[in-house]
DNA sequence: TTGTATGCGTTATCAT
DNA sequence: ATGATAACGCATACAA
């Protein structure tokens, strides 16, 4: 790769002022068609092309370029998200460039320094299970800044968030509904947001019914599928007759459980996955617009990027109660 | 967010030269300690923050950035893909930005050419389904290029393609040993590349066991998971033995239609998916390294940012047959 | 309508 | 070791 040609090369070939290539380029339109015809050609026998880069640092100018800051962009829910972002920022002209935290503290805050050093127009941040460094003892002009999916201290800041709490109550009172007196919640620590929230969301809807939370089938320490899986394989021989499966691999754990077993109870998880609609019966779901949340995202980090000054807002997005079959009891025979 | 402090601010308010901070901020050795602390106090108290645009935009210097052209970021095998790229630039300091063509010729074309205004370091590409623009026709210099998935005519690019045609004939082979008679393709239209290869796989197979090829059970043109059902379906009532499901959607779509009938043939997939541990059978795929794929991408990317100039390469990934149970046949009762 | 001169924020040259 | 000055590629007052 050779050097670029730039503007000036452009100027000398076409024996004009930079400046009219200038205009040319950013499609003035009170240029002179000879002129113009000599600049094109000029343009296309040198093989010329804007450098961006150096048009971002003039003043008004700027990189058209949006920060993403994920946990994993390999995580279909984090990807589905980015799709969305992307799919606005596309439409209006703008990149985005992505970063996947692994809910890495350090490294989240590495991604944040150095998209603000890039000059980003906005940073989009799904904030990490171990906490970064305080948005509010970040030095110096912060660009617009929107979080996703859990909240963060840092007034500036829009929230948007998903209704995990509603979620996980429907979900429960959908199988209390059913028949389920002793509903079991199967989920990763409690000390992360969304588990929290969705276990509040439980505990109300059991309080609704008059039935008192039992901690002895509240397990809290799912952290994968497998994790899940012995849980609930523990919870099928106790006196427990429904399962709420807080997240995706509680859910995939539960199926694991009812493969191992050959039981199984009746089951929600929150969070849809592809393979809830293959098992038979087929997995109900609290089920989150993700693609909603990044476009909501993305509309609000533009709107601050024009005007910037209304007053910072938290969204909370409803969830669907998706019911495929799974919530229901086997006929008893 | 009000104007950024520039090192000029930074050189005032320390009283030292521009030069001094420039060099304080790059990491330079040889600078009075004093002076040192000086800057060091000028930068906290006015939150400077590097322009990393405007540095780039020096000879010798670069964005430091990739960009990446895939598909569609939400779909899980591009995004397996970009976690790999993007882990790997990370660790040499790059970012990624990603940009979903959906497979429309027209949008890769646009985000190439602004990928390279941006002056992106090199860029990686999944070549779009409806191809772009001939990359051999691009004016101006351009930057290292890799192709993932799919070949392009382009000489001065290196290719990363999976081994697709092994690994169906590995899959077809399988399903033969397991005394299969008359295996069925099932796969979207043999005009996109990938599909092409698998069915020569498929025909490979077939002929070294003497088998003739039976156009009959060979479906193409399942670009759903619903049409491969429907197919599927009739599939089952006619003279079939086993099922080679080319991609992802077709083995989707015979899992459905095994739901939907009751019954099932042996079968193996292209490429794994979330689902197919959780089956009973479990589904056994010929399984791509895409992390590899993209590791391997970035590897390469960064040989041509650094030497640029040894021979362009074509590199072909082994797959890898995993059988998981579904190969087999139901025991005849 | 076109051109000249200046500045954006940074790094590099070269003299001190 | 430090600093004045130029240059990177581009856009824009302002003059012509």
């Amino acid at each position: 790769m050779s050097d670029s040609p730039t503007m000036n090369d452009v100027a000398r070939e076409a024996n004009v002022a930079l400046k009219t290539v200038s205009r040319y380029v950013n499609g003035q339109t009170n240029i002179n068609p000879v002129l113009a015809q000599r600049i094109a050609d000029a343009i296309a026998s040198l093989g010329y092309r804007r450098n961006l880069a150096a048009a971002s640092i003039r003043p008004g100018w700027t990189s058209k370029t949006l920060g993403l800051i994920i946990s994993d962009i390999s995580n279909p829910y984090y990807s589905t998200l980015s799709k969305a972002i992307e799919t606005y920022a596309a439409d209006q002209g703008f990149f985005v460039i992505s970063a996947s935290s692994d809910e890495i503290g350090e490294k989240h805050d590495r991604f944040v320094e150095r998209l603000m050093e890039q000059r980003v127009d906005g940073i989009i941040v799904v904030p990490p299970r171990e906490p970064g460094r305080d948005w509010n003892t970040l030095p110096g002009p912060i660009p617009p800044v929107v979080f996703i999916d859990r909240p963060v201290d840092f007034p500036q800041a829009d929230i948007i968030l998903a209704d995990n709490v509603g979620g996980a109550r429907s979900a429960t009172e959908e199988l209390i509904s059913n028949g389920a007196k002793k509903v079991a919640f199967v989920g990763d620590a409690l000390s992360i947001y969304t588990m929290r929230e969705r276990y509040r969301g439980y505990c109300e809807a059991l309080a609704a019914r008059g039935i008192p939370v039992d901690d002895g089938i509240v397990v809290s320490a799912a952290h994968s599928s497998e994790d899940a899986a012995a849980a609930v394989s523990q919870l099928l021989d106790a006196d427990v007759d429904a399962i709420f499966a807080a997240n995706n691999r509680a859910s995939v754990g539960a199926l694991l459980a009812f493969r191992e077993t050959g039981r199984r109870l009746p089951m929600i998880g929150f969070d849809d996955f592809e393979a809830a609609k293959l098992g038979e019966p087929a997995v109900s779901v609290v089920s989150q617009d993700i693609s909603e949340m990044g476009r909501k995202a993305a509309e609000i980090i533009f709107e601050r990027i024009a005007h910037a000054e209304t007053p910072r807002r938290t969204y909370v997005l409803p969830t669907t109660l998706v019911l495929r079959g799974s919530e229901i009891p086997d006929p008893v025979l």
